[in-house]
DNA sequence: ATGGTAGCGTTGCTA
C-alpha cells in the first residue's frame, strides 16, 4: 500500500497538480490538508475521475480542512474536534484492511513562541496535548494505523536548515518538540521517514513562500510526517519526499511525503 | 529588527 500525505493549500487551485501527482506516485491512499474548501464544494468528481472511488473529506470555508482519498474501501469515517473549536484539522479513514489513516493538521502556532503572549501558541501546544492524551487511551500498539499529516513541528536538528537560527522560532521551539516527541511516544509510533532516512541527513518538506530562491537558500523545514504503529512498523517498505513538487508551477508551500507499506 | 509571498474571498486573516 501506497501513502502520500500532502499539504496542498487549496485543492480546488491545486486539482492538476493533484493529478500529476496521482500519475506520478500511484498512491491508494492520499492524506491532504489545508483543502480550504467548504463540502458542498469539494471536487468530488475530479478525485473520482483520478482512481480514489472512496473519499472522506472534512472541510469549511477558506481555511483548514482535510481529507483521505482512497483506492481502496472506507469502512468508517471519524472527525474529532480539539480545543473546543471546529477547526477541521482531523479526519480518520478506517479501510477495508482494518488501518486506521489519520489525516492531520496541527496549528501552525503564530509567530510569538510563548503561549502567555500568543494564542495561537497557547491553541498549537494543547491541541498537540489534547491528541496526546486522545491517541494514549484509544490507539494501542498491536493495532494497525497510520498518522499522517501537517505536524508544523520539525522534531530533528536535522530537521531545519538551522538549528541554532530555529530554536527560538515556532515549528522548532523545546515547548513544541518535547510534546510532539510525547505524542509519538504515547503509542509510540514508528517515524516512517526517519525509518529510512538517518537522522544525520537533512531533510525538509517545507519551505516558505516568502523565501527568495528557495532551491539554491534551502531553507526549508520537515513539518510533513507519516508515523505508524508498531504493529505496521515490520511492514514499512520505503519513504520518499518529493522535492521536486516544490519548483512545479504555482506550487504548494509543502511538498507530497510518500510513504510505501506492504500491505 | 524587519519584511518578504500566497490563498481565500473581498478586506483582513491565516500561514
Amino acid at each position: 500500500m501506497r501513502l502520500v500525505t500532502w499539504n496542498i493549500n487549496s485543492i480546488r487551485l491545486r486539482i492538476d497538480a493533484l493529478r500529476q501527482v496521482n500519475s506520478l506516485m500511484a498512491p491508494d491512499v492520499v492524506c491532504l490538508q489545508e483543502i480550504k474548501v467548504d463540502d458542498p464544494l469539494f471536487p468530488e468528481a475530479e478525485c473520482r475521475a483520478m482512481g480514489f472511488d472512496h473519499i472522506a473529506f472534512h472541510g469549511m470555508k477558506g481555511y483548514n480542512g482535510v481529507a483521505v482519498l482512497s483506492k481502496r474501501p472506507i469502512t468508517r469515517v471519524q472527525t474529532p474536534s480539539w480545543c473546543k473549536r471546529e477547526d477541521r484539522r482531523h479526519l480518520i479513514a478506517t479501510l477495508e484492511n482494518g488501518v486506521d489513516v489519520h489525516s492531520l493538521y496541527i496549528p501552525a502556532g503564530g509567530d510569538i513562541p510563548d503561549p502567555d503572549l500568543n494564542d495561537k501558541f497557547a491553541h498549537k501546544l494543547a491541541f498537540v496535548r489534547e491528541v496526546t492524551a486522545w491517541m494514549a487511551a484509544t490507539i494501542r500498539p498491536e493495532d494497525k494505523a497510520i498518522v499522517a499529516g501537517d505536524f508544523n513541528i520539525a522534531p530533528l536538528e536535522t530537521d531545519v536548515w538551522s538549528h541554532k537560527q530555529m530554536v527560538k522560532v515556532v515549528s522548532h521551539t523545546p515547548a513544541e518538540v518535547g510534546l510532539l516527541n510525547g505524542m509519538q511516544a504515547a503509542i509510540p509510533m514508528v517515524d516512517a521517514v526517519r525509518h529510512f532516512v538517518p537522522p544525520s541527513e537533512r531533510l525538509y518538506t517545507w519551505w516558505s513562500y516568502r523565501s527568495p530562491d528557495w532551491e539554491r537558500n534551502d531553507r526549508g523545514r520537515r513539518l510533513d510526517h507519516v508515523w505508524v504503529t508498531p504493529a505496521l512498523a515490520p511492514s514499512l517498505r520505503s519513504a520518499l519526499v518529493a522535492r521536486e513538487v516544490r519548483s512545479w508551477t504555482q506550487p504548494s508551500d509543502h511538498v507530497p511525503v510518500m510513504v510505501d507499506l506492504d500491505l
